[in-house]
RNA sequence: GGCGAAGUGGCCGAGUGGCUAGGCAGAGGUCUGCAAAACCUUCUACAGCGGUUCGAAUCCGCUCUUCGCCUCCA
């Protein structure tokens, strides 16, 4: 099966085939840089990375770019408001730009411990004010934006296709919410705004041809996309409540400007929920990724994350990350034994196995049921090695499909097995000869059946943090 | 009000017109000096009411409930 990927524009999972064969461009939208990431940045990232690695895996030679924007743009047509980097900076006693770079530095910072890679270019919205306005200055041009009092609106009127993403094709259903400005400048309530005068005050403002100011909320991503990526891009992915209007009006901007289609495929994540509600800056019931990395290790959020699907719902609780982390623990167990294990004669069916994650990749990257497969062919591999151990050459399709599934595409095991083993530091030196003398004692403690002194030495390693497991073959150690 | 998504077993969470999801937790067992790990067996499902069908949790309709977007937000 080839791979398919649910397009939000058409609402139905559609063969993927890129616009040049070969190559892949995708363009996920990026963080507001004014606070520290949070979980739902966590599975918004996490889950476009697996996207990523799977075009990679397949062969596909990917572009990838995820914006910074460092404008925090207010409301996009109205008035009101504050840019939330410079109030981020007021509250910090700093400028804007520190604001912008600190927070920067610390979405990556996160990423990088989620095991998410990195975007090939990460345009910031200051850095193409030029860009954005030559897209501004065409779409005047073309009679599909028009200039009042120094700002700039897009005329939704002169775009047929506007709703065509979000299903808001009538009046009616692009009416701005209850705060329609009763005075407005804008020739249709739906019009949104391109560029903005900067009031008395404002501190991150731009010459332009139309007055000192600053770009609208929608059009850094379509300049920046366009500029690195071409008319007509790939993938564009970002959550679901972008959808409409910041999405619906990239659509409109850059199909105006050029003529030609934006994009191909759209891709919406859900959503994070916190005991069933919207986690939302505004509600203060956040998660902060770096208070939830002193609790559980990054790499078992991640898991979490794709325990389900990119367009379901997340549903955050302490229980279930948990019953996550005691899973993820199962496979890297079973990983571990994988890799130390010795040849014997038991076989195993991978193809089947490897079939069955693929189909499940392909499937609009349906991660929950690779990990599903993971856990199916761990269950065979800890039984095979249960039985006497694996023939080599099911030992080493075992170790690729781990390597392939578990490491390079879903990013959630490591080549490590056993950091202290492999490291080649005195200190790991010494501890491998103290360990090796431990045991040994405990071995002829055991065998002398004085239980007493095995168990000190058990419980007194457990409590430094190392853990002695007793097997067929000997004692055996990790940390953790 | 408009647009959209969804209601699955104790919890999380896939999927589907008839055939085991998976993980966590629970119960019993094998192994073990005891643990741990692993393996085996096992218990709780598809919101409700109608309809289509040989057969629906899966399709259709209605009802109830939840969630998101319509204001910055991944």
């Amino acid at each position: 099966m080839p791979l398919k990927i649910y397009n939000s524009l058409t609402r139905s999972k559609e063969e993927f085939t890129p616009l040049h064969p070969g190559q892949v461009t995708m363009y996920v939208c990026g963080p507001t840089v004014y606070g520290h990431a949070h979980l739902g940045h966590a599975k918004s990232y996490v889950s476009f990375d697996v996207v990523l690695k799977w075009l990679r895996h397949l062969g596909y030679r990917v572009t990838y770019i995820q914006n910074i924007t460092d404008v925090g743009h207010l409301t996009d047509d109205a008035d009101e408001g504050e840019d939330k980097i410079a109030r981020q900076a007021r509250r910090e006693q700093t400028d804007p730009m520190e604001i912008a770079q600190l927070y920067t530095r610390s979405y990556y910072e996160d990423m990088d411990r989620l095991g998410v890679d990195r975007p090939n270019i990460a345009p910031t919205a200051t850095g193409h004010i030029p860009d954005q306005i030559a897209l501004i200055r065409t779409l005047i041009e073309k009679g599909h934006a028009y200039e009042v009092n120094g700002n700039v609106y897009f005329s939704v009127e002169s775009f047929p296709g506007y709703g065509k993403l979000s299903g808001r094709t009538t009046d009616d259903a692009r009416q701005p919410g209850g705060r329609v400005e009763a005075r407005s400048e804008k020739r249709h309530p739906a019009d949104f705004a391109l560029w903005k005068k900067a009031e008395p005050g404002h501190l991150m403002k731009w010459e332009s041809p139309w007055s000192e100011g600053y770009p609208g909320w929608h059009a850094e991503c379509s300049a920046m996309a366009m500029k690195y990526l071409g008319e007509t891009i790939d993938i564009h992915g970002g959550g679901m409540e972008n959808k409409f209007p910041h999405h619906e009006c990239e659509i409109a901007q850059s199909e105006a400007a050029t003529g030609h289609p934006y994009v191909r495929y759209w891709m919406h994540n859900n959503m994070v929920t916190v005991d069933g509600t919207k986690m939302g800056k505004s509600l203060g019931n956040f998660i902060n990724l770096k208070d939830i990395f002193n609790e559980f290790d990054p790499i078992v959020i991640r898991f979490f994350i794709l325990q389900s699907h990119y367009r379901s719902p997340l549903d955050f609780s302490h229980q279930a990350v948990k019953a996550s982390q005691t899973g993820l623990e199962k496979l890297r167990e079973s990983w571990l034994r994988l890799t130390a294990s010795a040849p014997g004669e038991e076989d195993i069916d991978t193809d089947a196995y490897e079939n069955r994650l693929v189909e499940a990749m392909n499937d609009d990257f349906n991660t929950p049921v690779a990990l599903a497969v993971l856990f199916d062919l761990s269950k065979a591999i800890n039984t095979a090695l249960d039985s006497g151990g694996l023939k080599e050459e099911a030992r080493n399709d075992c170790i690729r499909l781990f390597s392939t599934f578990g490491i390079e595409v879903l990013g959630i095991l490591d080549n490590r097995p056993n950091t202290v083993n492999e490291a080649s530091t005195s200190i790991a030196q010494a501890l491998e000869g103290a360990m090796s003398l431990l045991l040994d004692i405990r071995q002829k403690a055991r065998q002398s059946k004085d239980y007493e002194t095995s168990d000190l030495i058990r419980d007194r390693l457990d409590e430094a943090g190392i853990t002695i497991k007793d097997t067929r073959e000997g004692a055996e150690w990790k940390l953790g």
